[in-house]
DNA sequence: GTTATTTCCTTAACATGTTAATTGTTGCGA
DNA sequence: TCGCAACAATTAACATGTTAAGGAAATAAC
């Protein structure tokens, strides 16, 4: 049952309870193990987000791109051409609609997977481990619920 | 009882389910009414977490500034220049330390917050009442056993 | 007391987040 | 076909995230 919103309190949690800085905290939290191990690939935790979508789904346009790898398209034009001198994706124009464009990886991208995902599935288990696997669960299925974007 | 790690498989989770990615996108989703919020005041939300933390705890030092509002040095210096030049907060040197320095929140800050306060109130309301009071609860905890920082 | 170390804070450099404005294409309707 | 709305992508401008280096003040070691 909704609750009503008119009766809820006009006071804010406390920072301590506030659910913006839990997040924040959280995601710092998991974050710091992997940031340390791509310190050594020299990709930032973006591009090896963007790396992680196109070697699961392989070749797609930007839009979608962008969208599976959480990123605004702004960022994500720097991070593509970023990784594009690196060497790790590719930019071809779409020759039916010039505006759009697919981005692909490369075999140097695909290298940088293979070479970390033993150590990341690692960590990831680590975290399971901490949580235990039915919080582990619970957890992101209450993270998708506060995720909007995903009820469309 | 605790799972052996070197018997975790050694392949990544799908993007779709990733706790980083997860992480990401509900911080958005939290974050997206607050920062409509906030553009009708000129303040960002870091600026607008240094307020709460401020106004709920009142003057304090630089470093427990940082921490309480999860803020790293390098951008918390940054901020606090910028909030100190419109009137929302004052910077002291400790004249016992001199290299420390008290930030406090003026009238002007605290005004920026009593305006906001109940509309924000309403907002979080909304996300306890899409979540649940129980699982809002249960997501706080989750999210706080990833906090590695509040462990010690 | 002088030096080394530690601590607090700042600055620098680069990458990203965020919003708004701009450019280049496409498709549509007068 | 001309003009215009819609769309994809970029650029711009400013703020923040992140790591490393620098500077100033306090503290410890000698």
């Amino acid at each position: 049952m909704r609750h009503d919103l008119l009766l809820m309190p006009k006071t804010l949690p406390s920072t301590a309870r506030s659910l913006p800085i839990a997040l924040i905290r959280a995601r710092e939290g998991v974050m710091s193990p992997i940031r340390e191990m791509l310190s050594e690939t020299g990709i930032t935790e973006q591009q090896w987000r963007v790396l992680r979508v196109l070697a699961e789904y392989g070749r797609m346009d930007t839009k979608t791109l962008a969208d599976r790898s959480s990123l605004l398209f702004p960022s994500l034009t720097r991070i593509a051409a970023n990784m594009r001198e690196k060497g790790y994706v590719t930019q071809t124009r779409d020759h039916k609609d010039r505006r759009r464009q697919f981005i692909e990886i490369t075999q140097h991208g695909q290298k940088i997977i293979d070479d970390c995902a033993p150590q990341a599935a690692r960590i990831v288990a680590g975290f399971k481990d901490t949580l235990g696997e039915d919080n582990y669960e619970t957890l992101l299925d209450l993270l998708a619920m506060l995720d909007l974007g995903s009820q469309d």
